[in-house]
DNA sequence: GTTGGAAATGGCAACGCTATCATTGCACCT
DNA sequence: AGGTGCAATGATAGCGTTGCCATTTCCAAC
């Protein structure tokens, strides 16, 4: 007994290669390679086909494509934040490695919370991407199994105080905390105190904190202050943390933060309270972004190669499609940018 | 002749529904059942399923369930930019809509570049998404036809100065320029200066703009000196061409920006130079950013909501699969912040 | 012990494209 | 005339899932 041909209820109507075959008389086969232009086609033949692709406002259908050829083209990027401003600058870097090849980004954002970045791995995931950035280095177990069994290139940005996956790249926030300790030290600053990210989120902001501690542990010190909130690091919060801490009238010499936007709320802080900076109070901020150096005064602070962690990271997925035999680390640096607030 | 079998070069060995129904003991069908959490299954089925799932690390490819389904669930979202801060925002706004939804974003970014958006929108629709959000109304022709062809739903959002395609979510940037200058009057000022964006391609910086002349020109005035640059804006550029304009020594009462980026490096001029703001000069930004209002006097300048320009557009695609018969546009609003600097 | 109907499950074509052959046509040589 | 080689095109079987039935199982009500 012959099958029923079954008819999917009145599908959307779309154009199809199949479409533009019989109306240019030509295969199927034919079309697909002129769209994807590859295998030998005759000029004719290609005007023929692309004329009747305009006339029917033909778009191949990718998901389509991906399947048949079982190549996605993505590359799946996960981030903390957007509100971040380091975050869209990678992307930039991510966009800028990514143009002139038939990759596409894709973006997913996890908000600081490990089982959401599970939940958008695992989404990421099922759209088949040839690669995944992913910010930072803690993930919870099903995330890192899910990366690892996926087979894909996986390539842990930001930082590299671990080991990774497949591949790392960016610098030690670690170091970067106690490079700065230590330049402020040799400057001849004393009475730290620290205002900044006290979360458990952002986990970078933390160990640049730890550096900071264990750099002034080694030459005897200790933070005499430290005002910290969670949450979004906002200037509006770094003015008035800074102010509380001024409140408690310690006699600090220094204050770090835990990245540039608090620090330039606590220079705003300064010039409103009448605190002569670095005279009275120095300040030291964390990213090296742009306002910190339109400043009045430019901010002192430590500058990452942001765009360049984004370019890097894509550039080694693009490498190679399979993982090294051994996961390797690129340091992309950080320099201590003098600024005039310290 | 009995066809040959065809065998794809040992395509890449993922696990599939099939391998997962075969150890289960269950039908594909069943599988996909459980997987989409649709249809009657018993409890039993389900978890004997689900633990194969998870012994096998069952990740469901999406690319051949939206074949299938003819439904991808994706929303494109096309931005120019990602280093202007006010589109992160639009797109938190969007994942705030989509959160809670099956649906997912896929971000394009353009540069600011019609010709860039063409193919960013033509990558877009190939992957069959539900819907399109895209920044602004001005289109090359083929952007235009693709979008109207491609009958999803799409929100032109930003601007709402223009008949929409199907829908549109933002605010006029001519009458915000227009309510920054009669605001600026009705305070007193007279001799205007204009510090921004010159070139041809942010075109609502252009809008605003072009919203100050004509409200100056309904007072029978006119800007008296223009400074502008193009490209991306920044606070080191507003400070830039503010220096620029102050030193041409014209005697201004007031500085309007075409943002506030460029409006707080304006203040920062100022604070170098020892200008007062607003007795010497007055200054008046665009946007309503963050840091304009922790700066030492909170920037005097215009808040836009972009949160709820992307929240809305989301909110409008998911209201209804097709479009209405007549475009829409809503109105998200504009709102003077009075400040401290003008 | 039937029987009727809902609850569970199964079977299979179709989704739109591409990889992999197979085939055709034609210039060029011997 | 009969190869030979290559450029150009065609035919078709998947790719991994889901939509749409068809079928089986179960159990309460007779």
């Amino acid at each position: 007994m012959a099958k029923q041909r079954q008819r999917l209820t009145d599908r959307k109507s779309k154009v199809t290669v199949s479409d533009v075959a019989r109306l240019a008389e030509v295969s199927d086969s034919t079309v697909s390679r002129i769209m994807r232009g590859q295998g030998l086609v005759a000029d004719a033949t290609r005007e023929k086909v692309m004329a009747t692709v305009r006339a029917l406002g033909y778009v191949p259908n990718r998901i389509a494509g991906s399947l048949a050829s079982l190549d996605s083209r993505l590359v799946g990027v996960v981030i903390p934040s957007l509100s971040n401003i380091v975050f869209p600058e990678i992307l930039q870097g991510v966009n800028a490695g990514l143009a002139g090849t038939n990759r596409q980004s894709v973006i997913s954002v996890t908000d600081y919370d490990l089982d959401k970045e599970e939940t958008v791995v695992r989404n990421l995931l099922a759209w088949q991407p040839v690669a995944v950035l992913i910010a930072g280095s803690t993930h919870t177990d099903a995330t890192q199994r899910m990366l690892e069994n996926s087979g894909v290139r996986v390539v842990e940005f930001m930082e590299i105080d671990h080991k990774p996956i497949d591949a790392a790249v960016g610098f030690s926030h670690l170091s970067a905390g106690k490079a700065a300790v230590r330049h402020l030290l040799q400057r001849g600053y004393r009475r730290f105190g620290y205002v900044g990210y006290g979360g458990n989120q952002d986990l970078r902001a933390l160990m640049r904190h730890q550096g900071m501690r264990e750099a002034l542990a080694e030459a005897g010190l200790a933070f005499q202050a430290e005002v910290v909130s969670d949450g979004q690091t906002t200037v509006a919060k770094g003015r008035a943390q800074t102010a509380e801490i001024c409140a408690k009238a310690l006699g600090l010499d220094v204050l770090t933060f835990s990245n540039d936007d608090m620090a330039v709320g606590g220079l705003f802080h300064c010039m409103s309270a009448g605190i002569r900076v670095p005279d009275d109070l120095a300040l030291f901020g964390f990213n090296g972004l742009d306002i910190g150096r339109a400043l009045p005064q430019p901010l002192s602070t430590i500058r990452a190669n942001r765009f360049d962690i984004g370019q890097r990271s894509i550039e080694v997925c693009l490498s190679s499609p399979v993982r090294p035999t051994v996961p390797v680390s690129i340091d992309t640096g950080f320099a201590i940018f003098e600024g005039a607030t310290a």
